[in-house]
RNA sequence: GGUGGAGUCGCCUAGUGGCCGAGGGCGCACGCCUCGAAAGCGUGUGAAGGGCAACCUUCCGUGGGUUCAAAUCCCACCUCCACCGCCA
């Protein structure tokens, strides 16, 4: 949520960042506007009701015609003020509405544009050449035993799958380097819920009412979330933090379910994009003012967890266009995919500034000791997707494929070898 | 799922319609006392919003309702505890 108090100090700088997402920015006017009728409505309201209160005691101290004279006067007050609130308090929800559908304000030197402009700040490591024709994650899936998407499908459907054999172990042993390398780091490893209620899904950024990959059980109103980052935020919701343990900081392992509607066709096959995958999450909670620095700090670990699975990857800074509702700033490491000839996203961190803080109400007292609210920060460790890009690029022509050297000792395995031929 | 009990300012608690714009204790902060500390004494001590100064309004689990007036009465819901039932 935007702060209202620096909106009416500046609202330009609103209208610039709606301009770079590529959203409205008349919204701007809409908000200053409602944002003035409320403010009158409610001081109408106030001094109404103070009127009220004070004729009300009174009320108790009279007797006889006096006593039936304020009584009327109250009776006729109480109207008033009854009528005045609820004007307040609709010109109230108005505002919030209009307030909830505005996106965080950009980071100045995010670059601008749309998705495919995004600038790239870094490439890491060589592409692998292969003296054969390499397979994809899906054939040395299967040829491994370790991934099984047929069965997936006869189960739960289209972009379902299992994990089996060393496929399952990959995954456990990748998640649980994810999870050692956080907790060294001094992360507070966690395992979240993955229903969450509609106020921790709406607080984190998302949209319940048009969000098409959210999951929803309506007979329980409660949604199955996309990332642990919905619980790690909607965590420390209505509370304000001690300022001495910030930088707060948790490593969330979850399944995240995504619906993918909109994506037919894309990504079809094996498991780049599906509906359940597993994921450690870094979360973190810091002061506003310290929060870039952070957000790099998080980029780092990716780049470290990265470094350790030794596959080629590149770091892009993405367009303003392309963030999401939450994100004042975003990078994302994308992994070498040899089979498409091309990187694909693997991690993605993002600076929600106080954005959703303010949503969540998650504070922590500045230097002068009144409540603030905090800035919330997000990044990827590991995912199941990271398997494809191991998978890939680790195979040799026997449709073997050897483990990442710092990984072995999660895998207990040095190599994964065919089951079939 | 059923029955009963409970939810008050960080913690404990007082409070059964106007004296509650919430009292007390603990904790915390500051001051006095002291060589220093403890004890003792005194003062202060929540959040949100509006003027942005005095001050005003809202918040006693949440949402409705009754009333001139609700922490207090009524209804629904949520959470926690206990017991029962069912269950991985």
């Amino acid at each position: 949520m935007i702060d209202l108090r620096s909106l009416r100090e500046d609202p330009d700088r609103l209208r610039a960042s709606q301009r770079a997402r590529g959203e409205d920015d008349s919204v701007v006017d809409t908000l200053l506007d409602l944002d003035g009728r409320r403010r009158s409505a409610l001081s109408a309201f106030e001094t109404l009701r103070a009127e009220q209160k004070t004729v009300g005691k009174s009320v108790s101290r009279a007797q006889g015609e006096e006593r039936a004279e304020l009584l009327a006067r109250a009776k006729d007050l109480a109207a008033q003020v009854k009528s005045a609130e609820a004007e307040a308090e609709k010109l109230g929800r108005e505002l919030d509405s209009a307030l909830e559908g505005v996106s965080n304000l950009v980071e100045e030197d995010a670059p601008l544009g749309g998705e495919d402009d995004y600038v790239v700040l870094a490439e890491v490591g060589e592409k692998p050449s292969f003296d054969f024709t390499p397979r994809d994650h899906l054939e040395l899936g299967e040829l491994l035993g370790a991934i099984d998407v047929e069965r997936g499908a006869k189960v739960s459907g289209a972009r379902f799958f299992f994990m089996r054999g060393a496929g399952a172990r990959l995954q456990l042993g990748l998640l649980n380097m994810a999870m050692q390398q956080a907790i060294e780091a001094g992360f507070i490893p966690m395992i979240t819920p993955v229903l969450v209620k509609p106020e921790a899904m709406r607080g984190t950024g998302f949209h319940i009412a048009h969000d098409k990959e959210i999951y929803r059980l309506p007979e329980d109103d409660l949604y199955l979330v996309g990332t642990s980052e919905v619980p790690l935020a909607a965590y420390h919701g209505n509370e304000i933090l001690d300022g001495a343990t910030l930088p707060l900081r948790y490593a969330g392992w979850s399944s995240c379910f995504r619906r993918e509607a909109g994506s037919y066709g894309k990504d079809t096959r094996g498991i780049i994009r599906v509906h359940q995958f597993d994921k450690v999450e870094m979360f973190s909670y810091c002061r506003p003012e310290e929060a870039r620095e952070e957000h790099q700090r998080l980029l780092d670990w990716e780049k470290e967890m990265l470094a350790k699975i030794e596959i080629p990857y590149r770091v892009i800074d993405v367009a303003t266009g392309d963030l999401g509702t939450s994100a004042a700033r975003k990078f994302d490491c994308e992994g070498w995919i040899p089979s498409q000839g091309r990187y694909r996203e693997l991690t993605s961190t993002s600076n929600c500034t106080d954005f959703q803080a303010r949503r969540l109400a998650i504070r922590s007292r500045d230097k002068d000791g009144k409540p603030q609210a905090v800035a919330t920060l997000n990044g990827t460790l590991a995912t199941t997707r990271w398997i494809v890009a191991i998978l890939e690029n680790h195979q040799q022509a026997d449709g073997s494929v050897v483990v990442p050297k710092a990984l072995r000792p999660y895998v207990g395995l040095d190599v994964l070898e065919p089951v079939k031929s």
